[in-house]
DNA sequence: TTTGAATCGGATAAAAAGAGTCTTATAATT
DNA sequence: AATTATAAGACTCTTTTTATCCGATTCAAA
């Protein structure tokens, strides 16, 4: 009942992309290092959010990733689903297999109520705003007024 | 992030228990049948159970498991924290070993909510009551009043 | 048009976790 | 003593996680 790697790699990427201009380009290398992770799975990483459509690839030489526009104000459950699929917080919460307990079994309301607890509380928090609360925070932590 | 099914497992049974009259011992292989599993797997999860003291084993010949009834009313969060340890839903969440980003990192703030939202979930409910439920609720599915 | 810098995509792999089995030991009742 | 239980540890198999490597592709600039 943990998050992944590949998914907290990718929160981390998309915030560090929402605290940069609109339209700005970062290479693979630039976000590997923002995220603290290694460039070569982060590689699959970036392409999950690729074919997710939360962030645009640009190859060659001037290449590197972008935050679309429309996308600065994803949500944390997008961005954690876009790479470890829909949240199930049990099996028996799998529409297509569905358990034979399911007319009676008093868990399982259980598991759908935590389940919608945990979606809400990531649906809640959006890139764009983290990205700044992130910004305002290093700025507190190392001030640099003269 | 999802559910053991050893969790799954230890609940069921948890349930199927806090339905018996007091102090009946149930064999491992009724819990078995109760719980739908493996019965040499579910012996794993009745150790965990013992060892968190949240049912009590007999050994020999009128051997079994029983629910003592300090833990009648044990929630869900007790259950599967047994089985699974305590809730973590990121790494990052491990006070052992904490995360360098810790001073500014918005998404930390996210995920202890959602840890909280959960175990909140969980710890609402009881075995007793959910016991209660599913015996009201079967009775419904398959009535048998004549 | 060639070169170089960048991502894409597939193959591979090591490690860990999950799920389950098997066997021997131990305990208690008859 | 025999029978019937659970305990405990070793073991196996599969899947998932967490990567790594490399050739192909793309694009811009020299």
């Amino acid at each position: 009942m943990q998050l992944t790697r590949a998914a907290d790699y990718a929160v981390r990427v998309m915030i560090h992309l929402a605290g940069l201009p609109p339209e700005t380009r970062a290479s693979r290398a630039e976000l590997a290092v923002a995220a603290e992770c290694p460039e070569q799975f982060l590689s699959k990483v970036l392409q999950n959010l690729t074919r997710a459509g939360l962030v645009l690839s640009h190859r060659g030489n001037t290449g590197g990733f972008e935050l679309p526009n429309l996308h600065r104000s994803a949500t944390l459950l997008e961005v954690v689903e876009a790479i470890e699929g829909p949240i199930r917080l049990n099996v028996c919460l799998n529409s297509d297999r569905a358990c034979a307990r399911q007319e009676w079994c008093p868990a399982r309301d259980v598991w759908v109520n935590a389940q919608a607890a945990v979606a809400e509380v990531l649906r809640r928090s959006t890139i764009n705003v983290m990205a700044q609360q992130a910004a305002a925070r290093k700025l507190v932590a190392a001030p640099n007024w003269n």
